[in-house]
DNA sequence: CCGGATTGCTCCACACTGGACTAATTCCTC
DNA sequence: GAGGAATTAGTCCAGTGTGGAGCAATCCGG
């Protein structure tokens, strides 16, 4: 659960308290809240503090400052989509290509519905250039891109996926699933369909498929 | 141009001057900019009013508050991209139903690669709930919402649009056009495409009509 | 074309929140 | 119980939204 680096550099020093490493997880729940919900410059530490039922100082003190708590926190949605991507992928891995797709889309939708802070954070640092920005895709969006676009272009390959620019396609998935969940709110508010309903969750992944893995692979 | 209401209820007092009207739609202009890009809360009326090259105090004065500003910058984003529709719908009247459904797809992709600000807001306010969601939603998005997804089910009767759910499909098309262009910063960051080059924004039109409106319309 | 009235603007002020920092205090581990 | 880790309380100053007083540009009736 390595909270902080952990590089174990320095000398070992005292084991860090469990009240430390909870509040730590405190303020970084609250965080990806509430950076996802106002952005960065939207939230202010305070608030941050008040969600996680801390003092504001404990910020500066485990943080150092509001900026490195937000790549904490970015750090921390990622890690955990990573570690449930991996999973579905050695879970899937004798399937065909086609059926390892879809398990990777449903998965990520699954994912995206119950996190949606994943693809808010995304949304949030996209609408502006930032450092924040610069990092986010440098770290994090890039490997991923790296990732699902090989994938992708396999399955342009074989004729299972639409032609097209395969980075386009990639995106238009991506917002297509994680997108909609961090709108969750608003696609409510105008059609009335609640995407923290299951079924409508599973209709989404449905569709998804359907409309970007149209054909069947080759045997 | 009108600018406020000139609803002419009250008498005709005295007529607005062009200082005025001028002031204003620089203020407009750099709200939007300024909300967009970082959200309500994460934007002063003083950078506004920097923005615009005028004093802050103007906006109390033309606006009442910050409240009101953000308002009067929304109207006039859908109050622009309504009347570019408008203006497309009327020039393809008289094409099949899929070429028509077509051109509003390309006049949407066209728009929000030029105006990303219309998207931007949407994805703004809709991470967390607020009485500027609300009111956005009633305002602008459901009658937008109601008046596409008509068009999307006649398209799904008639075997071009592929099946499901239709208020899912319209928000798949929705944010693969607008939510993509509003990403425009993060896909030149990850994929190296660059999304305000007119030929990528013809390609992407293409893939969505390509993806979402498969089949041809019978005769 | 002139005087008064209205509109549009500048400047200043206030009450409050923002992030960051320091010193004092409590808690836990050795 | 000593000493450092973790928390608290309070301070600092820059920045925030809003409001008001006064000045200048503009318009209209005469």
């Amino acid at each position: 659960m390595d909270l902080q680096q952990s590089t174990g550099d320095d000398k070992p020093a005292r084991k860090i308290q469990q009240r430390s490493a909870l509040t730590q997880q405190k303020l970084l729940d609250a965080a990806i809240e509430a950076f996802s919900e106002n952005g960065f410059r939207g939230t202010s530490t305070r608030e941050i503090a008040d969600r996680a039922g801390v003092h504001h100082p404990l910020i500066t003190y485990h943080f150092k400052n509001k900026d490195r708590l937000w790549r904490a926190s970015v750090d921390s949605i990622f890690r955990e989509f990573s570690a449930k991507l991996v999973a579905t992928i050695s879970e899937v891995a004798g399937l065909d290509p086609k059926a390892r797709a879809a398990a990777l889309i449903r998965c990520y939708v699954n994912h995206s519905s119950r996190h949606p802070a994943l693809h808010k954070v995304i949304l949030q640092e996209s609408s502006a250039p930032s450092d924040r920005l610069d990092w986010l895709i440098e770290t994090h969006l890039r490997p991923m891109y790296d990732f699902w676009v090989q994938s992708l272009v396999e399955l342009q390959d074989t004729g299972v996926a639409p032609q097209g620019n395969p980075a386009l396609l990639y995106n238009m998935i991506r917002v297509s699933a994680g997108g909609l969940l961090a709108l969750k709110l608003e696609v409510r508010g105008t059609t009335g369909i609640d995407l923290d309903d299951d079924r409508h969750i599973d209709e989404l992944a449905d569709i998804i498929i359907r409309v970007f893995l149209p054909n069947e692979p080759p045997r």
